[in-house]
DNA sequence: ATTTTGCATAACTATATAATTATGCATTGT
DNA sequence: ACAATGCATAATTATATAGTTATGCAAAAT
């Protein structure tokens, strides 16, 4: 049972003098007097039943009580300040927004029909929803531009300051139209797909140095006859009307291929195996409408993984 | 600036009001007249300068104004319910305590120092130091017997509600001990390592899977003599005294290959870069004491991978 | 040995608080 | 049309609040 008696004023008084690590100086930052703090401290300690300080003869010093207590009595302060400051911020805007980052890989998948769940949930939040490379989503995101960025983990080096939260795993698939002259194969030679072009991703996708790896480890060298685009939509009506071959993150395709309008060529990218997820800033405390967006995601992916996992399996 | 006379009070009456959707049965469930919420509501209005709800004849509904502050409100009362809580588990248990999950790799080299420097803040806080198999520690991290767990990232399928922070990267390194028949040659060929015993973490390891690959890559089949270990203490010893070659991640040796007790195998491990971070539960949010140990293991990995960076590149 | 520093306590006071009861008033439902 | 519902407002009151000034007291500093 919280003790109604404790107010913000008693928080803040103590959050003062904790780091002042003084009375008599939070007294003057506060510009009330020193009486007056000493007797909104010992309230505070009367409420919580427990003591905060140990007072000493050259200023004050946190019990271990008081240690603990600082942190939350911090968090609650925090949280009704940024509340105070969303309202202000509504007014101004007209409304919450969030600004979301989203990769190739879920902008067509579980992106949609999360945001679906997210807004229904909460209609006055804004999403603004940001394609590019992911390079430059991670960039804004650090920055505090971006909230979040859904897609495949960033290589290590990308990574510093931010958290990633993992979603489900996803391969690379090679896709062609249906009829394509490679399906009539079985088994086919993979090492002929040189005979025709193959749209790949250029160099700062994050599936890049992956995609490389596989074609190595699958005896092929560089690739004669490719073009390197970012267009799913692009890449999607190349590979549907012409022969090219289609190097791309399943979850791009995936309900291409459940269509029938594209067709996975049978090769084994299992070592194309990678996480894909959220990323956040570590630093700045995820706000509650953030909060929910994520949730939402993470709904929608367990939902979604759950049908579709018999693709990636 | 926070209005001061902004009271818990209000909040709790607030998120009272705004679960049940009204005035007069919130007021019954907090045991107070109707008017008497009415009236605190009104002054919460006031305080923040905003309609929080809009009234009509069957019931009260949330504006956007008040839909944004809910989530901040209890933000709010919920850290201060939390730490009001957390006081009284401190005098039960005589100090906060922290359970913290250690894998192999940052076990000797970042988490001595992050730990004393953490302690150094928050001498009060026990820190419990577990280590053992990855999978029983991200088992005990999901339950919430863990608070935190650091090493390298776990494969996808064990990383499902839990959230990832990257701290730096490293390589898997071949080891062996000065001297070692091997390190004659400039460019040694690294088949011969077929020739001598080889410690290889087991199969449960997180590098298991990436050291297998990358034996695959340099044409190195299963090892006819090999030593599964998960002991960095027994690997070191067996290793220092014999001809073994100990196939092991960067991080585990890096103090011994710096003080030269074991000296590096000039091979090429570099498509085994992983990342070793930070793994939290994504539910439960994080606590503050858990907070300033992450903070503290990010400044020493910070600085762990400033002055030993020229290892990995 | 003083003086200064830093906090605690006491006595006091205007104001704010947090309720209460009583009443009003516009919808909604019958 | 009338009762019931649901909220707002007004008047009232005991109590808590949030300070103030004045004073005391012990440890540090000079």
């Amino acid at each position: 049972m919280l003790d109604q008696r404790i107010k913000f004023r008693h928080l803040t008084c103590f959050l003062e003098v904790a780091r002042q690590r003084s009375v008599v100086k939070a007294a003057d930052t506060l510009s009330i007097t020193q009486p007056a703090v000493s007797k909104t401290i010992r309230e505070l300690e009367e409420h919580l039943d427990a003591r905060l300080f140990d007072r000493s003869k050259r200023g004050v010093t946190l019990t271990d009580f008081g240690k603990v207590f600082l942190r939350y009595a911090g968090a609650s302060v925090t949280a009704l300040r940024q509340g105070v400051d969303s309202i202000s911020q509504v007014r101004m805007q007209g409304g919450l927004s969030i600004n979301l980052g989203v990769l190739p890989t879920v902008a067509a998948s579980v992106m949609p029909n999360a945001i679906r769940r997210f807004k229904s949930l909460s209609p006055d939040t804004t999403v603004k929803v940001v394609a590019g490379p992911n390079v430059m989503l991670m960039g804004q995101l650090r920055v505090g531009e971006l909230d979040l960025v859904v897609g495949r983990l960033a290589e290590p080096d990308q990574m510093s300051g931010l958290s990633f939260i993992h979603l489900y795993s996803e391969h690379i698939s090679l896709v062609a139209r249906p009829g394509h002259p490679l399906l009539t194969d079985e088994n086919p030679d993979i090492t002929r797909i040189r005979e025709f072009t193959v749209l790949v991703p250029p160099k700062h996708a994050i599936i890049h140095p992956t995609v490389d790896k596989m074609l190595i480890a699958h005896g092929i060298g560089a690739l004669p006859d490719r073009i390197e685009t970012v267009s799913t939509s692009f890449g999607r009506a190349f590979t549907r009307e012409t022969d090219a071959i289609w190097i791309i993150s399943n979850g791009a395709v995936a309900s291409d291929i459940a269509e029938g309008h594209l067709v996975e060529l049978p090769i084994d990218t299992s070592d194309t195996f990678g996480p894909v997820g959220l990323t956040t800033r570590i630093d700045s405390p995820i706000s509650p409408p953030v909060e929910m967006l994520i949730n939402a995601v993470r709904e929608e992916a367990a939902l979604h993984h759950a049908t579709h996992s018999g693709l990636n399996t």
